[in-house]
DNA sequence: CATAATAGTGTATTAAATACGCATTGCAAA
DNA sequence: TTTGCAATGCGTATTTAATACACTATTATG
């Protein structure tokens, strides 16, 4: 019998790429009034669940991303943890908690992690909850502190996108420059120059060219490269250099 | 009457500067068999605790902190959570566990923090328990996972320095160039260029040569500067200049 | 078959990081 | 009281990285 431990959830924010915008997966949270049918609560929340007894934190985020995406194996990152006494205590987040997770404390902390998909992967169109792609740009309304959450998931993934090449997860394996460069303009939200930009990337020995050239929407077609997470592992040392 | 969540604790990594060293604050941990005298536990752990119910986890911090050091509004950075099942499942670990506080559960979550302090407002020999510094280099044998958790709240701090300046808050107000340099040095472990290190400080228009002198270790007396939080947080758009 | 849109490859300029030279101060040893 | 010397104070030269921008190549489309 697997029990959940009352105070303790995980939350995930789940980024995926479309080629066009950084998109946050999200499950829509509706209620009606039994009697008069008028909607009480119509908006949006991350994945997440509660972690259950016996079960380490990090394989609870696992859980909830196998679930809600049908991946295994993908790039996960707990970032922050979210546990003041106020943050599910708004009146339709406490409205949904009784009316969900009756027996659960109101004072539940939670771990938070983000992940990155290739989001063409995902088919949450198959989830018998209603569960769709947004643009991190243009979000819809979100319960609980789910909004906060993203915001600092992406302050988090922006960080660390400038330190390792974590984008290829978001990415086929094969890519042309345009799309990766359209990626860290997505998640950067800034213009990059093309022609800088190839001079760093080709800097990279573990982005790699192939042999082969694919149709994009462009008039011309354009090389493919491979990341090889083998090189990058192996030239690490030699990259971490610091200033000061 | 106030109770405890059994599942969930804080733990906080102390770091101090003595103008040699960094240092981490540390609790000695020492268990006999009340038979045969033996010493079953003789090591340290860091500062840490249950969270209350109804308290908000960053206040739980702020107690521990308050508790053992006697300091408050100190600095203070959530930087991981630690979250396996596994991590008290060291035989002494579990030894102790049962022997102070046999109610808990073994499978506790901790949100750890990291915080800053200028060392020499804290007096560990005034504490009943046996607290006192150790440098970062040198650590005694520790309980629990706190030697992984002391390693990552040093790479989280080598991150954060570079970015943002927190290395005052290990400092008294006034200070001068070479303790401010010995303190960068001592947080990441290299040798700086004292040169360059002050052509760098001058930059920052935050950090504010006194008129004012005074005599450290050496021959020739040293310019006093302080570092100013307001000007810091005016000037901050200024600086947040990102590549790419 | 000219056009337009994207791909591919540079070079020039600016800014930042690093290396290092040298004069100054003032206590301590001679 | 003179002088060595260790640390302070302030530069310039070199290397490296970031940014700006010029030009050619390819190919779907009208």
């Amino acid at each position: 019998m697997e029990t959940i431990i009352g105070n303790l959830s995980v939350d995930c924010v789940i980024f995926g790429f479309n080629k066009q915008s950084l998109n946050v997966l999200l499950t829509k949270r509706v209620l009606k009034d039994p009697e008069t049918d008028e909607t009480l609560i119509n908006d949006y929340t991350l994945q997440g669940h509660h972690v259950m007894v016996g079960e380490n934190v990090d394989d609870a985020a696992k859980r909830v991303l196998l679930e809600k995406t049908g991946l295994k194996n993908i790039y996960l990152e707990q970032f922050h943890t979210f546990g003041n006494t106020d943050r599910l205590k708004n009146a339709k987040d406490q409205l949904w908690i009784k009316h969900m997770y009756p027996m659960v404390s109101d004072h539940v902390v939670s771990v938070c992690y983000y992940s990155l998909v290739d989001s063409t992967l995902v088919k949450p169109d198959k989830q018998h909850d209603f569960t769709s792609w947004f643009p991190v740009a243009d979000l819809p309304e979100l319960g609980y502190d789910h909004a906060e959450m993203i915001k600092l998931a992406l302050e988090y993934l922006r960080n660390k996108i400038f330190r390792e090449p974590v984008g290829f997860e978001m990415l086929p394996e094969k890519f042309t420059l345009s799309e990766l460069q359209g990626l860290y303009e997505a998640i950067l939200n800034t213009e990059i120059d093309r022609r800088n930009f190839w001079k760093k990337v080709s800097q990279m020995k573990y982005v790699i060219p192939l042999d082969e050239r694919r149709k994009t929407t462009a008039r011309r077609s354009a090389q493919v490269f491979i990341f090889s997470k083998d090189v990058y592992e192996r030239t690490k040392k030699e990259r971490l250099s610091l200033s000061y």
